[in-house]
DNA sequence: TCAAAAGTGTTCGTAGTACACCCATGA
DNA sequence: TCATGGGTGTACTACGAACACTTTTGA
């Protein structure tokens, strides 16, 4: 997987490779709330030999970055991300005692949708070297990966206080509840209801669909979509 | 200098390179107001020969990648920086014809103090495939280097605006007109000197060190220092 | 009729903006 | 004394936080 150790000449450019930190709204074990959780895998090579790592691995020869990320997420969890944004070049000499190996870490946002439906659950659980971890209850990781995946935690909690990034965690179509519960688990704190609609009314995101949800104990909550598709590259190279 | 043209195998892994993109306050030619100002080199090889690029070059194999930027920074402008933050990492297979390079490029700024006093201008006006650019007035960039500035220049107006930035621009201890003066080059519009100070003061990045600045032919200034100094290398190792 | 969430209205404190005005110095 | 920037005061606005209140459904 990442860092993996093959042959380095003394004095070689260092060896590239891709990680990404996927992210998705999982109900917890214990309480059943909804909150973030990252899939790892299990290395099964030394070095940190038996540790949970990032998904990741050497950058094809000619497939660009964000591809790379694309496929190892695939590999991992068998879904497409709704969401990839490059992290972070982590490149110290010491992040690995073995073979020195640039990582170029993306993040990645996979919706309830996809988690649910896709065949990931059932690949996850049939795997037992990749599993879904709580974001607050990880174990140990391997080489620099916690402070990685701490990293991304600030970065996908700080972006989502002004992007619209959460729409990449619900459907299509979404009561202002949903996406409400989206920004609680993400921040962990509990938002004011009324002032959330507000404030999402007032950012002209979002557009009312007409539909009501039913099926539910209580008044029928309005439909709303998001009124452009999110940004699914948000790269320098479409800044202007 | 960056993107040079080493002999690649097929389906090696790709090259690795630093950048850097440079920026300094300095006068401008014609109006004599202090702008934005960029270092650029010139290739001397194909491709893109006699065009302008940024600094940079590969990676040494016992080298961080914060260290190789300073490195090369040192050597295009004898300067060492007063900030130096990762930007991004450039991997597109279609950003050089040529041999694959995947670039970490970093942005910098060098304080007016050092950018005066140094070595720089001389070193700078001895060599001619060296030369200062205002960042608002650039000529044509090799490989994909005029999106990167674009986008570091992006990344640091965008900065200015929240963060204390600026201070690595002025002298140990500053008026506050001077620290506004940063402000006003780098975003290109006038800010208001009462709300300035006051924004200024509120945020207690500043204190005032008692002294004044004397020789104006105007009522003498306060003279204030950063009271912490600025965090030269924001990485997220040292962020938790 | 009650519980529960949807949805609306109102108040308050803070932060940014515009701009009037006084202060201290050199010429 | 005047010009010039240093420095203070004040009113206006926008926006987020807190919270009371009405509405609409299922049970």
């Amino acid at each position: 997987m990442t860092d993996s150790s093959t042959g380095d000449a003394p004095g070689a450019t260092p060896a590239l490779a891709v990680s990404t930190v996927i992210f998705s709204l999982l109900p917890q074990g214990e309480t059943g709330r909804t909150a973030l959780h990252i899939p790892l895998v299990r290395r099964i090579r030394e070095p940190y030999r038996g540790l949970w790592a990032l998904p990741g691995g050497p950058l094809g020869a000619d497939e660009d970055l964000s591809d790379a990320a694309r496929r190892h997420l695939l590999d991992t969890t068998a879904l497409s991300p709704s969401y990839l944004e490059q992290l972070y070049a982590f490149g110290s000499r010491s992040r690995s005692a073995a073979e020195r190996v640039v990582s170029i870490v993306y993040w990645a946002l996979v919706s309830r949708e996809n988690a649910a439906a896709g065949p990931a659950a059932a690949l996850v659980q049939g795997d037992p070297n990749v599993c879904w971890f709580d974001a607050d209850d990880l174990p140990a990781l391997a080489f620099d990966h916690r402070t990685i995946v701490d990293y991304a935690l600030w970065r996908l909690r700080t972006k989502m206080e002004y992007s619209r990034i959460a729409g990449a965690f619900v459907g299509s179509t979404f009561t202002l509840s949903q996406l409400r519960e989206v920004h609680e688990a993400v921040l962990g704190r509990d938002l004011d209801p009324a002032n959330f609609r507000r404030m999402v009314e007032a950012s002209d995101a979002v557009v009312p669909t007409g539909e009501y949800l039913t099926g539910t104990k209580h008044r029928p909550p309005r439909l709303y979509r998001y009124n452009s598709p999110i940004d699914l590259d948000p790269s320098p190279l479409g800044r202007s």
